[in-house]
RNA sequence: GCACCGGUAGCUCAAUUGGAUAGAGCUUCUGACUUCGGAUCAGAAGGUUGCAGGUUCAAGUCCUGCCCGGUGCACCA
């Protein structure tokens, strides 16, 4: 919005000055302080040092090219070189009457869309999906859909993990050990047992492990029983996760599982080897240190007791099978293919970021010309914690079950609705605790900072106070409430009135930075600054409803504000909806 | 041993990546209300950003060295 405006000024006005200097360092912000104004460019110092001028006369002169007079008061330089920007509050109140006519909700589609492959969720057939599955499919999903809502074109990818070793266990299980009657009951509890039977059978005795081999060995070949057996458990694999995704609004463009690539991956490593990439080493193929980097920051080695010794990607098992390096080639090599994207991104837990590391330099190392054209990203992630400050698992140390937490969190949910409003219905009850339940699992885990850890708590995610979902729900359908009974409104009021009230100003400001908000999220992968800018929004809407009568004020003014709650829940419900998060009109 | 990610208020977390006086919530204390939906709002208290140096107009953020916690270190993904 604004800050683009005055941004493009600046650019042009610094361009006047300094013809040489790199335009995109030159950003205009959101003002610290509102005593600052609302927006400043803190560009110039960093300019004026570059380039050894005083940063001082630097802002004077570029001020003085500068003509921003028909949005803002006159440009304030502070400090060592701060621009300040104070709006004047009818340009503010033009963006307000845009908003209201429909022309945009204070965010507007990217000037050069991207194309964007999303790797994100991934879960192993033949396993139960669980809470480790919570933050990949929460921030891939969220990604997804603020990049779309900005414009860009997503092709969001669910890369299962449909073709490994534990197939062969499984097969030994589902041939030797299989219940009918409890895989027509609940089939993922059943693949799960049989693989934790011949998982403890391989390690107490060689021979089943051997078995294990050799069936894995017998299904890569295209055994038919085996294959037969694969897509069996293949299909009661996706019954499991459409039902979960279809539960938590999630979709994916495509579900190309790794089974998919492994037509490709003999060529890829004879390929690999040819070029002279990868070589073979104790019967196994690898790619090794080209050592051209400092040893510490080369993934290719390691150090031990002193010394840094080759740590390479391998391509190829020494008994011939492949590994999920091999696919991951074949992977990025099919989506730049298909698809020609500019970023693949891969939201994948943090532990993974030595293979990311390796893959991507192999990539490069491999297609040059093809890995120039496309940057490829880790969107790493922490753990969650139970409250004992260990992972988060069930008292008897279990891994948690993602449809029993969603269930828990509903039931959760429904008893705070069944408190508060006994009144209501059953079923309308039910229904809004389903909104709540699952906005408050899906929002605690994307409003910390994705890289660190934090600590999973029903009581916290499920208060209606504070940072949670529930809250922002409320506040929505409050400002939701008032628009609504305040009925239509004569939109061209809005041509005569500004906002006055500071609370009127102070909200109107924030619902401005609506879309450089969804930007910093789209490029720095960061679904937590949209839960502030959201959490910060339902605060601004508050005070404001507290302030200043709406339904009760008169002629302009209650245009004004009723297009204030109006928009206020606009942006809410659009916000939470970009985090995934839906919304219900009474709780 | 080496690398990566962390260490911020009593607790749980932010800080738009080098910007102005480090911000929220919870907790505690105080206040507003026969309400435009109180599942509300306002105020107060709470800090040597793990420690020690360094870089500069400016450091929680960058560099160096330590201390703590977590994770990963060929033939699982």
């Amino acid at each position: 919005m604004l800050n683009h405006s005055l941004e493009q000024r600046l650019r042009a006005a610094v361009a006047a000055i300094l013809p040489q200097a790199d335009l995109s360092t030159v950003q205009v912000r959101p003002a610290a302080d509102t005593k600052f104004g609302d927006y400043q460019s803190n560009a110039l110092m960093a300019l004026a040092k570059q380039q050894r001028l005083n940063p001082r006369q630097l802002a004077t002169q570029v001020v003085e090219k500068l003509d921003v007079s028909d949005l803002c008061e006159p440009v304030e330089i502070a400090g060592p070189g701060f621009l300040n920007f104070r709006v004047r509050p009818a340009a503010l109140a033009a963006r307000l009457a845009e908003a209201a006519r429909g022309e945009h909700l204070f965010f507007r589609p990217a000037e050069r869309p991207r194309t964007l492959v999303i790797d994100f969720s991934s879960p192993n057939v033949a396993k139960p999906m669980h809470v480790g599955h919570i933050r990949s499919t929460g921030i891939g999903d969220c990604l997804q859909r603020v990049l779309q809502l900005l414009g860009h074109r997503v092709i969001s990818d669910n890369h299962l993990g449909d073709w490994g070793t534990q197939f062969g266990k499984l097969l030994v299980g589902w041939k030797g050990q299989l219940d009918r009657t409890a895989l027509a009951s609940d089939p993922i509890g059943e693949m799960e047992r049989l693989y934790r039977v011949v998982n403890a059978a391989c390690e107490a005795d060689p021979a089943v492990l051997e078995q294990a081999r050799q069936e894995l060995v017998r299904l890569q070949a295209g055994d038919a029983e085996n294959l037969a057996i694969w897509k069996e458990m293949l299909r009661l694999s996706q019954d499991q996760f459409d039902t979960l995704y279809r539960r938590l609004g999630v979709s994916f463009d495509h579900t190309l599982g790794e089974s998919f690539y492994n037509p490709q991956l003999g060529a890829v490593v004879a390929d690999l080897l040819a070029r002279g990439i990868a070589r073979e080493s104790e019967g196994a193929v690898g790619v090794f240190s080209e050592r051209t980097l400092p040893p510490k920051e080369d993934p290719f080695l390691v150090n031990r007791d002193g010394e840094w010794i080759d740590d390479p990607a391998l391509v190829r098992k020494s008994d011939g099978g492949f590994n999920y390096m091999t696919t991951d080639l074949a992977t990025i090599e099919h989506r730049i293919r298909t698809w020609s994207p500019d970023e693949i991104l891969y939201v994948v837990d943090d532990r993974q970021a030595p293979h990311f590391r390796k893959l991507f330099l192999t990539f490069a190392r491999w297609q040059p010309e093809a890995a120039g054209r496309v940057g490829l990203r880790h969107i790493g992630f922490g753990k969650i914690m139970g409250d004992d400050g260990r992972p988060f698992r069930t008292r008897s140390g279990d891994t948690i079950r993602l449809a029993a937490l969603l269930d828990e969190a509903e039931e959760r949910a429904l008893a705070v609705v069944r408190e508060k409003r006994p009144e209501l219905p059953e079923s309308e009850q039910a229904a809004i605790a389903r909104v709540v339940g699952l906005g408050a699992v899906k929002y605690q885990d994307l409003l910390p900072n994705r890289q660190s850890d934090y600590v999973f708590s029903w009581d916290k995610m499920l208060a209606l106070t504070g940072n949670t979902a529930p809250y922002l729900q409320y506040q929505f359908t409050r400002a939701h409430k008032v628009a609504r009974d305040g009925g239509a409104y004569d939109i061209t009021a809005l041509d005569r009135v500004v906002p006055e009230d500071p609370a009127e100003l102070a909200l109107t400001r924030h619902l401005l930075n609506f879309g450089l908000t969804l930007e910093a999220v789209g490029e720095e992968c960061r679904p937590n600054y949209l839960c502030n800018y959201l959490y910060e929004l339902a605060v601004l809407y508050s005070r404001f409803y507290e302030n200043c009568p709406v339904l009760k004020s008169e002629g302009d003014r209650r245009v004004l504000r009723l297009a204030l709650c109006d928009l206020a829940a606009r942006v809410l419900r659009q916000g939470l909806n970009a985090l995934g998060i839906e919304t219900t009109e009474v709780m």
